[in-house]
DNA sequence: TATTAGATAATAACTATTGTCATTCATGAA
DNA sequence: TTCATGAATGACAATAGTTATTATCTAATA
């Protein structure tokens, strides 16, 4: 066991984690990987520090990050894929507890809008809102655990 | 054979599609089923008209629909996971063509703001904004097919 | 020391998706 | 209408991503 900073011990004692080395390892990897690795990417950059660290340990770990809070998933629907016939604009309700998916017309959203330009030539084609929330069916099926 | 509008053979010859008659009853899934429906649900779908149908005619007829564009994916990042270290409030800037992502902190956009009352009960508890476009690197590659 | 709860590694299992290929079909030309 | 030809289909193999199972290990406690 090397390094084991306290701040790491800390943020796993707040959340009921236990502070393993192979957590702090993952933990460190997905902070220093740019942009929004995957669980591949996290796996490979956590075997240059534990050559013997399972895939399976780091998607287990992955998911108590993510239910714990400590990390966020970048998209909620990432599990199949969902065809939207729908060709009048329009943003989604998406409920983070059952993953439902709402349309909310684009009249009922005041348009975004930038404060500052935006980076280096990216060309907009469109804008897309989710609105991530409880629906009232969750909602109403009593509070669960964190 | 039976109904084949005319409808969705213009449809498809507009788009250079051949008019089969799996395709049209793949097409006729998505548009009857509510909400967003997965591949599976489309098949199952299809199925009570074309027993028969194979799940792979089902997927491939998607691909060409999103490819054509008479349909469009909910999100463009399902195929795998992703983590997002970055806790401070931030948005995507995503790439449509090489799918990449960007961050945009939340301070260089106007804040969302709803026009009407959100339906029955939903509670909100953030708001994730996609900017879908086409980034620099990839705008600078030639224009590809559509 | 014995007990126990939680974590890991190996691997099996599962789900979603795509590729291969022989057969069949849709389309436009004759 | 017939025909040639490329596209589409269906069966199934293959792959990627992910989760479940389980035996083992470890650290903390009784």
């Amino acid at each position: 066991m090397k390094a084991a900073p306290a701040e790491f011990r800390a943020l796993c004692h707040r959340h009921r984690l236990a502070a393993t080395h192979q957590r702090q390892v993952i933990y460190e990897a997905v902070m220093s990987l740019p942009g929004h690795p995957s669980p591949e990417d996290i796996y490979e950059k956590a075997r240059k520090s534990i050559p013997s660290i399972s895939l399976a340990t780091v998607y287990k770990n992955i998911r108590a990050f993510l239910d714990k809070g400590l990390l966020q998933e970048v998209s909620l629907h990432h599990g199949s894929l969902r065809v939207d016939a729908n060709h009048d604009p329009h943003h989604h309700l998406v409920c983070t507890r059952c993953r439902s998916i709402m349309d909310l017309d684009e009249a009922e959203m005041v348009p975004p809008r930038f404060r500052q330009k935006l980076p280096r030539g990216f060309k907009v084609l469109r804008i897309s809102v989710d609105v991530l929330g409880i629906c009232a069916e969750c909602a109403s099926k009593k509070a669960r655990r964190a």
